[in-house]
DNA sequence: AATTAGATAGACCGATTGATCTACTGTCAA
DNA sequence: TTGACAGTAGATCAATCGGTCTATCTAATT
């Protein structure tokens, strides 16, 4: 049998699935309810709601997705860039897609100073490396400048999907991310 | 001299302040505060809260604003499709960029039924038509599908900027805009 | 001058927010 | 057996939320 993960672990996963479904703004209650946990672990743990969210983001794994995705997409830089806007069409078209996590808690948690907004920017930023070493090793002239509008590119995607999925907003960018690939021809 | 206001335009001019450097989750009181109205005023002019917030952003103006840019630049499509983005990088680079409203409203509106993401979608449709009436004066093959990859990248700019604004995302999507238009040689 | 609609001021409501607190339980090691 | 410790359960707190209410005032219409 699984033994059940302890108090932390299941704080993070029902923080981690309701923060996404409701908002970042869903209630401590709902939360605890959902963690089966008790109110005082909560904040013996992260100090709070602030930094449980702050510790949801930081321990995603989001970059891991990524890296696994063009993982499996073999060797070349071109097809593991490409493998990552196929991916986004899947992701996109889920009926349970509701936005990237990021950037929704980028824009919807107004205090500058909240822990999340680190996160955030550590995890774009370690984003934009992933991609420059592609680009790198696919010998594009400017990879920083190439990771950015990679970047721009799944931003974009993410943020379109949300109100017109229709559009497949992931394959436009794809079409897009082979210009960006074809500079460093 | 210049007659002040009536209540309605007060409320909606500080709701459009407020719920864009503070997020649409601003209390009701802050915003009667800023717009110097009755509490009772509001619920008689826009039934709520969520009323106030949806007719915030139809009467943004949003539209108005591209066409107004696209204007300026001319007549050529391509000129008038890159203004875009030029403007684009002067909005994202002003300290007070708090990312786009209608994407935070989307992403912060937890609940399908608010009527603020009736005019989210209104915006971007409409934003698709202005795009693609410009790619069809341009000779573009498929004024649809290119309009759709404006839009990703329009919306990838003002989402990636709010956490890298130092990237200059408006000009990294300027470029791939070039490729948009390039389609339709 | 009388009537009426719109605006103002502010008390008030129930619900919910995040957070703190005390008291109790179970487990494991010394 | 004792003590330490993590977790549980739940009362409780002040603050804030959106919304309704009554009462008063004002300005335009009749």
């Amino acid at each position: 049998m699984t033994t059940r993960p302890g108090p932390r672990e299941r704080l993070l996963d029902a923080a981690r699935e309701l923060t996404y479904s409701q908002g970042v703004h869903v209630g401590v209650d709902a939360i605890l309810k959902q963690a089966d946990v008790a109110r005082r672990s909560l904040y013996q743990h992260f100090g709070g709601k602030d930094g449980l969210v702050a510790e949801v983001l930081r321990s995603d794994g989001g970059l891991d997705r990524y890296r696994r995705v063009m993982d499996e997409a073999g060797d070349d830089p071109r097809e593991r860039v490409l493998a990552v806007f196929d991916e986004l069409d899947r992701i996109t078209s889920q009926p349970s897609f509701r936005g990237c996590r990021y950037t929704a808690a980028e824009l919807t948690l107004t205090d500058p100073g909240h822990p999340a907004h680190a996160e955030v920017r550590a995890f774009k930023e370690g984003l934009h490396r992933l991609m420059a070493a592609e680009l790198t090793r696919h010998g594009h002239p400017a990879p920083g400048a190439g990771a950015d509008q990679l970047l721009v590119l799944i931003d974009g995607v993410l943020a379109h999907a949300v109100t017109r999925p229709d559009a497949r907003p992931a394959l436009a960018a794809r079409a897009l991310a082979e210009a960006v690939l074809a500079s460093g021809a």
